[in-house]
DNA sequence: AATAGCAATGAAAGCGCTTACTTTGGTGGC
DNA sequence: GCCACCAAAGTAAGCGCTTTCATTGCTATT
């Protein structure tokens, strides 16, 4: 492994000096620079970054915990933070905390022991006391999809109440009158703000909110199949629905198409997410816009404003659209 | 910071007999392990892991790189890799090369200046001979997806040429004759194996391979759909295609829906790659199973007895299998 | 009882950097 | 010509660990 030594020898300085051309430190005269980077050309050095973190207590790294590494969320997200970190000179480390209490500590315990300089967190499981307790550790930490009072400088959420608002206006807007709503699982924030954004526009609507229109499904999982079937046998004349997230449409879909009811057309549906496969299903599904790649670039400048002390203003909540698509068809 | 030091002075013992208590080296008496963790516990001690990997010069960490840290492919990958990796007790950091040369360049280099013990690659911009310096530097480098004859006993691949076979063979048994290909870009090794296959299949039938038949698409873009029209306009007597890979089945789906044709009924269609969504658009679609799981878990298991040096035997080529669903039409 | 041999521990030398502190030497002001 | 000052470079002390080598105190062997 070629050191700093051996550049410091080949270019007839100091290590010192070599480390401080290096980080680009101002006092460095030109022609001292010229000779340290032509050494560090001519052998290939590479600076250990290990050496590097352990003397500075600085790794140049920022930190992020997804639920998992698979899916169509966390990927754009993760794309788009990466993107925006790396172009601070930066990198990105990112585990997964695997849907296990356990894993996401671990993930944490993993990513602090890493030092690195910012972390960007979206976990479920953790508790806000455990979240408190991390930021304190890494002043650094960004909150994602989530609310955390103590910690309201470093959360960034989208306004799901506005986003269950909006897809419950666009039916209504087209004439719809009876319109359920499948929900995530209502001990998640999410899905209890966005069906309170449904029952404002039932509201501004002057229609009367109906408890056994409402079904909860999970966000994750595949097994709301039956919960749709139910809710249809219960309901017959059900013009409508809004789907909490594009998972949860998928599985209207498929319901919907074993029983021979098209969609679009005998009922509508209106989702939340705006998953890759959205416009790959027929018709295509009208849903709300996640702004996943507005969320990875506030996410990954506001830790880099962390790091570096600056006064960026944090964007805390991030606002959903209505992608308007073929799953909604006009009434009358 | 809670150092090795604290440590020993409240177990009364030397920082030598820590660090020994703490990497599970056979010498140290039962009672002092004992007081050494019984100290860490109360101090809450974290090991330095940028002063573990300098001292000892291993990280305990792989790295891998992928295309990008979105979409149906990778993610799934990533996952099962962490998942295996976790489970040895070592971590996995992950970076994306961003279909550009210079960032899968980019990425190794800070891969490689994290010292990762282990790399798992996947690289398509890299040149054989870029990859066989990277493996030099970095002995325990497995390579995902891609052939290098040099590294051939590091690399894990698929049976591309099986795939091929199958695939189009299961039109061929269900009568079908005249059978299109829309293959990948055919600078990938990948395509020319698959067309390979789906020859040998033909070949097998006694069909004559028809070049007329073959369209060229691309596996990562969205610009299929006017090859598809094309290849459609030239035959309109094609009863199905192969398409080789989903993406591209995709393109397909969307250009029969435009021109009325229904999919499992007019014109049979068989992917590849089995993405998520493939079991989400309708009909179903048939295609053949890229096993990302199994390729996840031997990549891991591979690098992990090359970094320890183990004798695992590697598995070199994962096999395809067909998976049946519903657009493709038995004939007569 | 003397010695070899060994298990268990400790002392201390690094690993490759950064950075506080010190030294050097060239300016300009008087 | 002397001194104060400052930019630029060097010296060397760590950063928190691992690991080699040396030491200690046993037990087993003769």
């Amino acid at each position: 492994m070629i050191t700093i030594k051996e550049v410091s020898e080949l270019a007839q300085v100091s290590q010192a000096t070599v480390s401080r051309a290096l980080n680009g430190h101002a006092t460095v005269k030109e022609a001292n620079k010229i000779k340290v980077f032509e050494a560090i050309e001519k052998l290939g050095y590479k600076p250990n970054s290990f050496a590097q973190a352990l003397a500075s207590s600085r790794s140049n790294s920022i930190g992020m915990l997804v639920g998992t590494l698979e899916g169509p969320f966390f990927g754009p997200l993760m794309h788009n933070v990466e993107n925006n970190v790396r172009k601070k000179n930066m990198h990105l480390i990112v585990t997964s905390g695997q849907e296990s209490k356990d894993k996401e500590t671990d993930s944490i315990r993993f990513l602090q022991s890493k030092q690195v300089d910012g972390l960007i967190v979206i976990a479920d499981r953790l508790s806000d006391d455990e979240l408190i307790k991390i930021a304190k550790n890494t002043p650094a930490t960004i909150i994602l999809n989530r609310y955390v009072p103590e910690l309201y400088k470093q959360c960034i959420c989208i306004d799901n109440e506005l986003g269950g608002y909006i897809a419950t206006k666009h039916m209504l807007e087209l004439g719809h009158k009876k319109i359920a709503c499948i929900t995530g699982q209502l001990s998640k924030l999410d899905s209890r703000d966005r069906l309170q954004g449904y029952r404002n526009a039932l509201a501004e609507f002057g229609i009367n909110y109906e408890a056994s229109l409402i079904a909860e499904g999970r966000f994750d999982h595949d097994g709301n199949h039956e919960k749709v079937r139910r809710l249809l046998d219960r309901h017959s004349d059900i013009t409508a629905i809004f789907c909490q997230n594009d998972n949860i449409a998928l599985a209207v879909y498929d319901v919907c198409s074993d029983r021979g009811l098209t969609i679009g057309e005998d009922i509508s549906i209106v989702g939340f997410d705006n998953d890759t496969y959205s416009q790959h299903i027929r018709p295509k599904l009208t849903t709300v816009n996640f702004p996943v790649i507005e969320m990875g670039i506030e996410a990954a400048n506001s830790v880099l404003s962390l790091v570096h002390k600056d006064k960026h203003q944090i964007n805390n909540k991030l606002s959903p659209e209505l992608v308007i698509r073929n799953s909604v068809k006009k009434l009358n």
